[in-house]
DNA sequence: AATTTAATTGAAAAATATTTTCATTTAGGA
DNA sequence: TCCTAAATGAAAATATTTTTCAATTAAATT
């Protein structure tokens, strides 16, 4: 089995959550690929793994993954119903537009602009949300 | 009437829409306020104005606008179900958590963030979204 | 290995959000 | 005023998410 999902399974655990033939199914799919996910998506996909697997528990599944900080909710032009894995604790996404891809991305130091809007409006500011859109390596060949 | 009223209604005009009683009382809601606006929101407010108004036109007006740029989805915490007015092309939020009021601000130069992500990750970045949350001077009074 | 029990489950129903369809109405040019 | 394509609302359809509840099960305990 993936590391991933071992080391997802071991969160779970520890957070006193049961580690179930469901749970394991949604992780494996989730760890498949590093892209966004919708949650009908991964209950497809996931049933193929877990046959009794319900959509019910896929969105129970993901709403435990978000609070424990293991995937976060991705916003996409065309909606938010969409989750990707993270892996460390904030984080900030890079998309490709054509494949899906979503990659993290280091160095996000915003500091001196946060600063700066915050002395020009008066706002004090608590929390940031930066998303990237464009075309991966592997999609720019084509 | 308000001038920004005045200015959307100019600009669907010439963009070939007409300038129904529905779409006012949308847009006069709209301009009440620099908030962020759920399409149910802006139905029920503006049905005060127009009571012939039915949600499903305050959705189509919405799209109407956004692909025009005079407003924009808004992505909150709880969901990507809103959206503010915008008075330049492409614009970032600030957005109150208590009042919801938003504010545009000025100077989002992220090209040397962007660069440096594009250089370390190979990604043609197209498209960025940042958005910030905090408390308005307002609310900080409190 | 068997027992126990609280957590977890799926199905169905409900709630919520959004889009489509279509007959009727209307804005605005002729 | 007349005309016509655009716009409309109501209702139905679709999509998404949450709630409810009786049955099942992971895993701790014996």
């Amino acid at each position: 089995m993936e590391a991933i999902v071992m080391a997802w399974s071991e969160q779970l655990r520890s957070a006193g959550y049961k580690i179930t033939r469901q749970r394991r199914a949604v992780l494996q799919v989730l760890a498949e690929r590093n892209a966004h996910w919708r949650p009908l998506e991964v209950y497809q996909r996931a049933r193929q793994r877990c046959p009794a697997l319900g959509l019910t528990t896929v969105y129970r599944t993901l709403d435990i993954l978000c609070e424990l900080g293991l995937v976060q909710r991705v916003h996409l032009e065309q909606g938010c119903h969409s989750f990707a894995p993270v892996s460390q604790g904030h984080s900030h996404h890079l998309i490709c537009r054509k494949c899906g891809e979503v990659t993290e991305f280091e160095g996000c130091d915003l500091s001196p602009l946060l600063e700066r809007v915050s002395r020009s409006t008066g706002f004090v500011i608590e929390e940031h949300w930066l998303e990237l859109f464009g075309t991966c390596p592997a999609c720019q060949e084509e």
